[in-house]
DNA sequence: TCAAAAAGTGGGAAAAAGTGGGAAAACATG
DNA sequence: CATGTTTTCCCACTTTTTCCCACTTTTTGA
């Protein structure tokens, strides 16, 4: 279970150290075998292997005839890159995928449950405004969301 | 059952001390293990462990293809981070959510039942001024506060 | 009012984490 | 097949974090 998030830098080669309080947890679910591949958001999606295998079934079995499956077969398999966390804990990010997310130096990494999301830093940043502001703004909810009690 | 308000100050490495009154509550509920995040208000949301994980069940299980969802999972979700009270009776605010909440030397530590909530001193001060205005304005109540007697 | 205890605060040293970069191996290119 | 480029692996240095000690301030109770 991830949570939490991390601020981190990317160094001139494009490695991303793991943050040491999720090392035990990634070494005893995947032993050090990431896949990565990226989300409508513009930012990129780090799953355990096991976790993303079960991901991968599901998108596989949808429906391929449906513009909107296809859409999103092509761009989580199509993007999906399997990656080790090399003995310094780190991890090298695809070139692809790094341009994708559009990832420089500053970057932010969140703990998402069975998985982590990676971000460029301004662009977390922009998001995340963008969030509270719409939040604070709607002044009342609906739906699912109606009987939460945090 | 978490109640006060309490004004405190951060150490220059970011630690809060717990105030005394709340020591041994926090003790017997979680052994010291407590999980801080973030509110839409942005002030932190500290929790004892245990609490959180009622929480985090709650988000998990929502329907995360709902865009709201989704942001309030990658809010709080997102943020949470265990700390452990340590030796001194303090904890140490990771950075990322101490500059969220822009949390500077003085602080405010507010009891809300099963969780607390920690301002920037001067945030809270407004943001209470705020309210205040706010609700002298409402003529009337609507919702679920309509049958509430205080 | 004073002394003892508790709470709050600052800071230093050891350990861990993060970072940069070089050399060897693998790959690609003409 | 030789040469130049990229990738991988590993070493060593720097920075950050953690843990703990000691001092100051506040509270408690006689």
């Amino acid at each position: 279970m991830f949570q939490g998030i991390n601020d981190l830098n990317l160094d001139a080669k494009g490695r991303m150290s793991v943050p040491a309080r999720y090392r035990d947890s990634i070494q005893e679910s995947c032993d050090g075998s990431l896949v990565i591949t990226v989300d409508v958001d513009r930012c990129l999606l780090i799953y355990p292997l096991p976790e993303w295998e079960v991901i991968q079934q599901k998108l596989m079995q949808l429906p391929s005839i449906n513009k909107q499956v296809r859409r999103l077969q092509r761009l989580l398999l199509g993007h999906a890159t399997e990656c080790e966390v090399d003995g310094n804990n780190r991890i090298l990010l695809p070139p692809p995928l790094r341009n994708f997310a559009d990832l420089k130096k500053h970057a932010v990494l969140i703990g998402q449950g069975n998985k982590f999301e990676l971000w460029d830093q301004d662009a977390w940043e922009k998001m995340r405004e963008r969030w509270l502001k719409e939040e604070s703004k709607l002044s009342d909810i609906s739906g699912a969301l109606e009987t939460l009690s945090i």
